[in-house]
DNA sequence: CCAAAAGTGTTGGCATTACACCCATGC
DNA sequence: GCATGGGTGTAATGCCAACACTTTTGG
């Protein structure tokens, strides 16, 4: 019986990374989607990821194929893993699992097509989740999942910063956190809690005229990783599904 | 080219799930290990885990090999998937990435010993952490891990109270939260926030006489999932313990 | 050219809440 | 000894008003 059991009772299944990199651009949340240059799903737009290679690390397949297929390069993100997706019936290859990145970016111009993919650029989080832009496979899921992680990890963390580029303004930190969020918040609160939380901004001193109105103080990421207190959405708010991450 | 990287540059690998099942016993925080019976790591202790079979899903898995191996039903706990480990070199029949699985559980005794398993009980998280106890393949860092998880769980959610058996008092309650954080806290705080947390705890109206002190008022589990306000653990505490299992 | 308006960033003032620390009481 | 309850001072927060610096508008 255990050698029934051992000769193919347990699936041989091919292992994927899919990456969700997010960014602000406009006052939106755009995500990084590529134009699937091969069958299944081929012209389909899609996640950014592929297959795991024989003796590949997990974390390596995600910053190679975002490499290969988007030109971005991973190693300045904080990429992380955040699920993985198992549905024996996700890919219609077959068995195929997928490991499944989050990062927050700077709007980077994205200048390569890939190999396997024929375009990647930023797309509006909100045409894919209002049904306008249909993904390929489960990845809609996947976008909506990594969204709430993300909302989720900018109460706790710092990485709010990783979406601005230094050096930035408290204002435009304060916008990465209502458009991700979906709802405005207080100037003046917001300022008190990030400039008194240890180590997220550190200043420069130097301050940038904007086109119009005063000039803002500039900042730099500070040391800290985890943000203490944590900078939270009240609870009504957070009790409430979010569906459209469009501004209040 | 195509061909050749179709043909076999991408894995073909295996996949398991592994658990790190928690309780509370005798106010020290215990892990559900098994006895391996077969090679690799035969007589080993490990996490309970096993092979995903074909068609099956990943958390349909988890729930089989957890009574198959242990004889606890799954399905009443909160069973969640919590990070995938794919380090090549991580098991030495080749290529197999684990799917990890992270519940709570209230004190179970545990019968059975299953097929592939010669032994499952409750074991001292401190004395695998020791190093008293080594276990199979990489699971002391799944271990490390899932306990890193579950403490930042007790802040946000409300899922302590899945450690105690219905009805439970404020203090059993609390002694949850001092076991798996590692330190003390102090009672009347403590009373005050759960007991105001909305939705956290819903009263019997009942008490219970321990063997001395004051009869302790009863509580059974409330709606809520998530924690608001949380319940955070002082922020030098957390700087020391948390880790944030990311890319570089 | 100057003055007023409008837009944005910054600072400060309460009132309320959450919390740590401590003490009192009931059983 | 343990569960429960309250009290006080401090910190964090929500709400709101005022102020600073800039560009735009309109005489």
């Amino acid at each position: 019986m255990i050698n029934k059991t051992e000769r193919r009772e347990h699936a041989q299944v091919e292992v994927t990374v899919d990456l969700v990199i997010f960014t602000v651009r406009d006052d939106q949340l755009h995500v990084l989607l590529i134009e699937r240059g091969q069958e299944p799903f081929a012209d389909w737009p899609a996640l950014p990821g592929g297959y795991v290679r024989v003796g590949e690390h997990l974390d390596g397949a995600a910053l190679r194929e975002l490499q290969e297929e988007t030109g971005v390069d991973g190693s300045r993100l904080h990429l992380e893993q955040f699920r993985t997706y198992g549905d024996p019936e996700r890919d219609p290859r077959g068995r195929v699992i997928t490991v499944a990145y989050l990062a927050l970016s700077p709007d980077l111009p994205i200048a390569r097509a890939g190999t396997d993919a024929r375009a990647a650029d930023w797309v509006p989080v909100e045409a894919v989740l209002d049904g306008q832009i249909a993904l390929a496979f489960d990845h809609v899921l996947i976008l909506r999942e990594a969204l709430e992680r993300a909302r989720s990890q900018l109460e706790y963390t710092t990485i709010a910063a990783a979406f601005c580029t230094e050096p930035f303004t408290v204002a435009e930190l304060r916008r990465v956190y209502e458009v991700v969020w979906g709802f405005k918040l207080d100037p003046s609160n917001f300022r008190r809690k990030v400039t008194r939380a240890h180590g997220f901004l550190r200043p420069t001193g130097e301050h940038r005229s904007p086109e119009i109105g005063r000039p803002a103080a500039l900042y730099r990421c500070g040391a800290a990783r985890l943000l203490s207190p944590p900078l939270l959405r009240s609870s009504d708010v957070a009790d409430a599904q979010f569906t459209t991450p469009a501004l209040r």
